[in-house]
DNA sequence: AGTTGTTTTTGAAATCATTACAAAATTACA
DNA sequence: TGTAATTTTGTAATGATTTCAAAAACAACT
């Protein structure tokens, strides 16, 4: 009950902490980002959140998305070219993509925190580093049984 | 004249190089890539490759940069999230995108080459490094008139 | 050249993610 | 309360991508 509690405050928390008025919605949405690490998509978070919030509509998950990236409360990954997912987390790391099953692992960056590029054709607000190949499982199971869509 | 014949040979030849049958469609589009290097999408291939070739259709355009990129012979960009990005550069990069225009800018990664993590988790086979800001023209653009699209 | 089998291209239709929009619900606050 | 501003909702529109089957191009062989 105590961590159920806690995760509620955390969300309202960071919502105010960025500006954003905290809602029904809102909450409940930033509230899965904090409690799911799994750098979900879009219908992933309102297919997980209809069941207890049964009048969500999917155009609200999208403005709540854009209004928690624009905020910088959440991160818009586009690692994936065929759709967004977003991210939680608030400290700097990089990720890594199986082309099999789709799963999206984080990765610590540790020291090698590259450097951002000093230019005069522009300015840096964002750094992603996406790594690209095949999880463990996806190898492991490669000549076995099909098991995509497992870690989606 | 010379220039021209040899990048047509030169497309051939990273074709075959890269087991890949080179039919006209096919030659058409490495070429392009090899000769424009604005990371165009597959609209901006299909529309430029258009006029030179009317029966070239947009489902070829696909079809072929599926391929090239199966062979490894281009390299998809996951950087727009909005839509896919294509590149004929062959040298390890990163890319800069402008959040206004949305103009794709080469970085170069001189030394700090980013070691490729090692896991139990998975195995790497690519690494996309992004930034994403304003580039200089938007940054000036800003009080001014709205100038977007431009770059694309 | 002619035949046959394989690969590639093509265009139309289907699908999937996202955006636009306007009405309804909720909230802020005078 | 009442009124204005914000947020949510559902439907319809858009845009990118995929599916699919037929047509065209190509390769190998005679």
């Amino acid at each position: 009950m105590i961590s159920k509690t806690t995760t509620v405050n955390d969300a309202k928390q960071h919502l105010i902490d960025h500006g954003i008025r905290p809602s029904v919605q809102r909450l409940a949405i930033m509230k899965y980002l904090m409690e799911h690490r799994t750098h979900p998509t879009v219908d992933k978070i309102y297919n997980d959140l209809r069941p207890s919030m049964p009048t969500l509509s999917r155009t609200t998950v999208y403005n709540t998305l854009e209004v928690l990236v624009e905020h910088d409360a959440v991160l818009e990954l586009s690692i994936d070219s065929h759709t967004s997912h977003y991210d939680g987390a608030t400290a700097p790391h990089a990720h890594f993509r199986c082309r099999r099953c789709g799963a999206i692992i984080d990765v610590d960056m540790k020291d090698l925190a590259l450097a951002t590029p000093e230019s005069s054709e522009f300015t840096v607000e964002h750094v992603e580093i996406s790594y690209t190949g095949l999880c463990a499982r996806c190898i492991n199971d490669n000549n076995q049984d099909n098991n995509q869509d497992n870690n989606l």
